[in-house]
RNA sequence: GUGGCCGUAGCUCAGUUGGUUAGAGCACCUGGUUGUGGUCCAGGAUGUCGCGGGUUCGAAUCCCGUCGGUCACCCCA
């Protein structure tokens, strides 16, 4: 193919990594990582693209629109169905939940309860990127499937039966919102800069329900709609609204007041639970505006929330959902965190680890620089960069012309490397801790063991 | 997807009412200087002024289109 005449720029909405900026992706997604297994979360993944059908399952129409649609070119009748205007076969992934359901579905029997999957990887959505809002981005979903008590139990109809299973989802809830805070936390957040609002659909439609006269699911789904739009609508358009579809704004407001002014029982049960958990309570509030969409949430659901930009991460409870991909009825909580809004507010914050330390937590910072003051010492250089490798050891070297040292050792640090050694001869050598900025001089071979000294030497810098 | 604003070197920007070879700082490269770390000195390379078209003797500058970014709507699965 000849070389293209105009440039071609990365797709609308998505990244192009250079090495600074794949460090931090890969910082980020090692931290996802971490405080997932450390919460007992194991980690699964699914196909990058999956069958259109799939995410038809539940709701339909908005979120179709938003599918990048693929199909694989070589079947005619797709290309047919295409310009009749039909989808395509397949659908890049927008998000995790459907191949999650489907994946736990498929084995419940055998699987563990509850179970506790956690998935990191890409994710593409068809919108109009914004900032905090690409096309393809990173996502974290963690999620819990089923319970702590028998999957006999689950389904409980009686009054004490359906309490214990409250009981049992509020402690799965109070999980997964510790997972999240936990994140935060190693990450340097505190509750002044970032807050977690949560809510409950079924407490806020029981309240809803005392400030209606009649409430059908039509008009159950309309106050969620607004109350969604709360904070972004004037108050005068809210009550214009509110009065518009018969939502008694004062009696509604002085419901969940009198709520949460009830110290005897907080107003939502995961609220309670998170308390036992430690001391989170002061990250975490309820908040009725709090709706999540309108897909499929049931129970619970939250969002973790800085003034200034979009909804860093977001939430809640389906129990209803993987009985729609063809398991048992099965209670289900999770979240999910996009790379994308967590960067720019660790950016703002100052919260962002400086490159040195960014790559030495992902393990990518040199450990050895090695530096030949000298044309005839390039040979030994050389070996000892193979023995230094051999060892298991990051190092390198310069590739500059310049045998000043001077340079050679900025050179060393602009890298970030942790050790700089120089050849001053064919048997002796300095090893320098660029950390602690002192050297020593070590024999650099012996008759039998050639590099053993340095190796031991820069062995124990290196471990301390 | 709809509407508003923006687009000059890798980055942050300057560029006089349209006027000749488009600039600075940082970063990068080379040489020198103290054989010991973001120093100092000297030098260097880099832009199809986002892209395409139009107006004009002449366009980074004015007009149209387009692409990209951004804000609001939307969405937040």
């Amino acid at each position: 193919m000849p070389p293209p005449k105009n440039k071609i720029p990365p797709p609308k909405g998505t990244r192009d990594m250079y090495p600074l900026e794949a460090a931090r992706r890969r910082w980020l997604s090692e931290r996802w990582r971490k405080v997932a297994i450390r919460h007992g979360f194991e980690e699964v993944d699914g196909p990058t693209f999956e069958t259109t059908d799939l995410y038809a399952v539940k709701s339909g129409e908005g979120i179709l629109g938003e599918l990048f649609q693929s199909f694989s070119g070589k079947d005619p009748k797709d290309i047919e169905r295409i310009r009749a205007g039909e989808a395509a076969p397949f659908a890049m992934r927008p998000e995790f939940t459907p191949s999650l359901a489907r994946m736990y579905a498929e084995r419940a029997r055998s699987l563990p309860s509850p179970c506790k999957w956690f998935q990191i990887g890409p994710f593409f959505r068809a919108e109009r990127p914004q900032r905090g809002r690409l096309r393809e981005f990173l996502q974290w979903n963690v999620d819990v499937l089923g319970l702590d008590i028998p999957a006999e139990k689950w389904n409980a109809e009686d009054a004490e039966g359906r309490a214990e299973v409250a009981e049992a989802k509020a402690r799965m809830d109070a999980e997964i919102i510790h997972c999240v805070i936990d994140f935060l936390q190693a990450c340097g957040f505190d509750e002044a800069s970032l807050k977690v609002r949560v809510s409950d659909r079924e407490l806020v439609a029981d309240l809803i329900s005392k400030s209606m006269a009649a409430v059908d699911p039509t008009l159950l789904q309309q106050v969620f709609e607004l109350l969604d739009k709360r904070t972004k609508l004037s108050s005068d358009k809210f009550l214009m609204d509110a009065q518009q579809i018969g939502f008694d704004v004062e009696a509604f407001d002085g419901a969940v007041s009198q709520v949460q002014a009830d110290s005897s029982s907080t107003p939502l049960r995961v609220l309670r639970e998170l308390s036992v958990h430690s001391a989170f309570n002061s990250w975490v509030a309820f908040d009725p505006t709090i709706v999540r969409g309108l897909a499929y949430y049931t129970g619970t659901v939250f969002e973790v929330i800085a003034d200034g930009e979009r909804a860093v991460a977001g939430g809640g409870r389906y129990d209803n959902l993987i009985e729609l991909f063809g398991g048992q009825p099965t209670p289900a909580v999770g979240f999910a965190m996009g790379d994308v809004v967590i960067s720019l507010l660790l950016q703002d914050k100052g919260l962002m680890p400086s490159d040195a330390e960014l790559m030495q937590e992902i393990g990518a910072r040199p450990d050895v620089f090695v530096i030949a003051p000298s044309d005839d010492l390039d040979p030994i250089a050389i070996r000892l960069l193979a023995t230094l490798r051999r060892e298991g050891l990051h190092a390198r070297r310069s590739y500059k012309t310049t045998r000043n040292v001077g340079k050679l050792l900025k050179e060393a640090s602009q890298q970030h490397a942790r050790l700089a050694i120089i050849i001053e001869s064919a048997d002796q050598a300095t090893i320098r801790n660029l950390d602690a900025a002192d050297q020593q001089s070590v024999q650099l071979t012996s008759d039998d063991a050639p590099f053993d000294m340095l190796l031991e030497a820069a062995g124990e810098l290196l471990r301390a």
